[in-house]
RNA sequence: GGGACGUUAGCUCAGUCGGUAGAGCAGCGGACUUUUAAUCCGUUGGUCGCCAGUUCGAAUCUGGCACGUCCUACCA
């Protein structure tokens, strides 16, 4: 006994070998894979024209449409059968008899499979139980799928295919394909506002020779012909506000940023931000700013400000509450003090309490900072900001007037978790540098995520930064907010994973 | 990094006390000219994640490994 001298790849199949069987006929009786047909209807404007006509209607002005899409279920009842395709709009159901097209097309037809794309062109009809479909006179294979498609009824439901293979995700779940419309949408919604507002769009490196703009572990690479090490950007906030030294008073940026941590359901190792930039305002003004955009972006992706995220209700119309970080930590935990919690000893006691980390010389603002971290934070449910950062955790930060170690910074907080920092921008030079010394001692102490030292922003700053605002936001984490996704795996397409086993 | 749970047909899932593998969908063959996850009859398809161990015998018990999901930590 010889074994076979073909074999076939390793995940191939009966269905597959059944398949590639019918590709090899459609080879030999001509063009596999034409290119040729038109298609001139999207299944939902053809619902939305006609779908509210009678049947006797439509029979009357026998209007032709050529539709294509990919078959996702299939019925065949001897000499007549109804399919039903999907199109980038929706689906639409055609319906194929003998006495149509033909017993040759009806015949070669019922060995068309699940997942092969059709181009069909007939007249428009409502079959008696009301569904506006096609009486199919033409029809054609134009893709022969090889692959069977998951099962028509659950679709794909395991989590590591949907986001390893998203080709079969979007085919098969419709939610799928809403979140990324959503995302599609959410961000043409803020490019538009950002152009209204007369702000230019602009793209800074994502090389980066210095990483700088945020505390991050970089992604480090090599650049051959320089023979230079180089970094994937942490953050584009150091070149937006050279821009703004150049004159663009008004900038932002869409676009992703890289940093070499975790992963997890808040953490893609690429995450998309929106950073902007806009001269003479500083981060009060933001805060109004950034609650216009997030109410219009609701309203106009979603058509409403009234949010459902994980089983509770939010309403982003409402106005965004706005607190210290001690007066979020007294909001839920109103035994605390203000004496209490401007106590240094006190703070540092409650955090060995909470077993949190902190080190001995930092500064009351940073401990309180912790505190906040540990005892608030996750339960910021309702939009807020938080104002008064320490300075020493804001190294890129305007000091405020009044308390020179607090800067003028806020965070936006929703379903407990960071969407957005602004803050009103350092634009003394020399204050800059310190800082940025401060970081460079940091990061010789063995901070890995300290700054490092931009010698060129520095001298950017000495040619004369205007009193200016900016803010980032993260799109992910706005996009899951908007589509009620726990994960932030489910928002980004493609999201890392490990190598395939 | 730590913890919990999971991995069985292309897909969705059962699998009892350890006794040699099941259903539905998909596929193939047949019936059926208005179906709706069509229906009905017949039928093909398996490295039970991988490697060891225990046992007369392992999808099932034990150990290790891989991968995944969730929680947690770092982080936006």
């Amino acid at each position: 006994m010889t074994t076979e001298s073909i074999t076939p790849p390793q995940d191939e199949n009966q269905i597959i070998t059944e398949r590639r069987a019918k590709l090899q006929e459609l080879r030999k009786n001509g063009i596999a894979f034409p290119n040729d047909f038109e298609r001139k209807n999207l299944a939902a404007e053809l619902h939305a024209s006609y779908g509210d006509q009678t049947k006797e209607q439509l029979e009357e002005v026998k209007i032709q449409v050529a539709v294509a899409g990919r078959m996702m279920l299939k019925r065949v009842m001897g000499k007549a059968s109804f399919a039903t395709i999907q199109d980038m709009s929706g689906r639409i159901q055609l319906f194929i008899s003998n006495g149509d097209t033909g017993e040759e097309t009806h015949t070669a037809f019922k060995h068309y499979d699940l997942g092969d794309i059709l181009g069909a062109t007939g007249e428009l009809f409502k079959t008696k139980t009301g569904e506006l479909s096609v009486r199919v006179t033409g029809l054609r294979l134009l893709t022969k799928a090889l692959r069977p498609l998951p099962e028509k009824f659950h679709g794909l439901t395991d989590q590591e295919q949907k986001y390893r293979q998203r080709y079969v995700d979007l085919i098969t779940n419709e939610e799928t394909r809403r979140v990324f419309m959503i995302r599609s949408k959410t961000i043409q919604v803020i490019r538009e506002f950002f152009a209204r507002h007369d702000y230019l769009e602009v793209e800074t490196p994502m090389l980066h020779p210095i990483p700088g703009g945020a505390s991050a572990k970089p992604f480090i690479t090599h650049h051959n012909a320089l023979d230079m090490q180089m970094y994937l950007r942490i953050a584009p906030e150091l070149y937006l506000k050279r821009l703004v030294v150049g004159g663009f008073e008004k900038v932002f940026e869409i676009n992703r940023n890289f940093r070499n941590e975790g992963l997890s359901t808040r953490h893609n190792p690429e995450f998309t931000m929106i950073e902007f930039y806009e001269a003479y305002r500083d981060y009060k003004h933001l805060m109004d700013f950034t609650e216009k955009l997030f109410v219009e972006v609701a309203r106009k992706v979603l058509g409403t400000t009234v949010l459902s995220y994980q089983g509770r209700e939010l309403d982003l119309g409402k106005p965004f509450h706005r607190l210290t970080m001690t007066q979020a930590i007294q909001k839920y935990h109103p035994q605390f003090t203000d004496a209490q919690l401007n106590d240094r000893d006190f703070v540092i006691n409650e955090l060995q309490d909470l077993k949190a980390k902190y080190k001995t010389s930092d500064a009351l603002g940073s401990l309180q900072l912790y505190l906040f971290e540990e005892l608030a934070e996750a339960q910021l449910f309702e939009p807020t900001f938080i104002v008064d950062y320490p300075a020493e955790a804001s190294p890129l930060a305007r000091r405020s007037d009044a308390n020179p170690a607090i800067t003028e910074r806020f965070e936006l907080f929703i379903v407990g978790r960071e969407i957005a920092n602004g803050f009103s921008e350092l634009n003394d030079p020399e204050d800059q540098e310190a800082r940025f010394d401060e970081q460079v001692a940091a990061k010789d102490a063995g901070d890995e995520e300290a700054m490092f030292k931009d010698s060129d922003y520095v001298r950017a700053l000495e040619y004369g930064l205007p009193p200016t605002a900016g803010e980032g936001i993260g799109i992910d984490r706005l996009v899951m907010l908007l589509t009620d996704s726990a994960s932030i795996r489910d928002v980004i397409l493609f999201p890392q994973m490990r190598p395939e086993a």
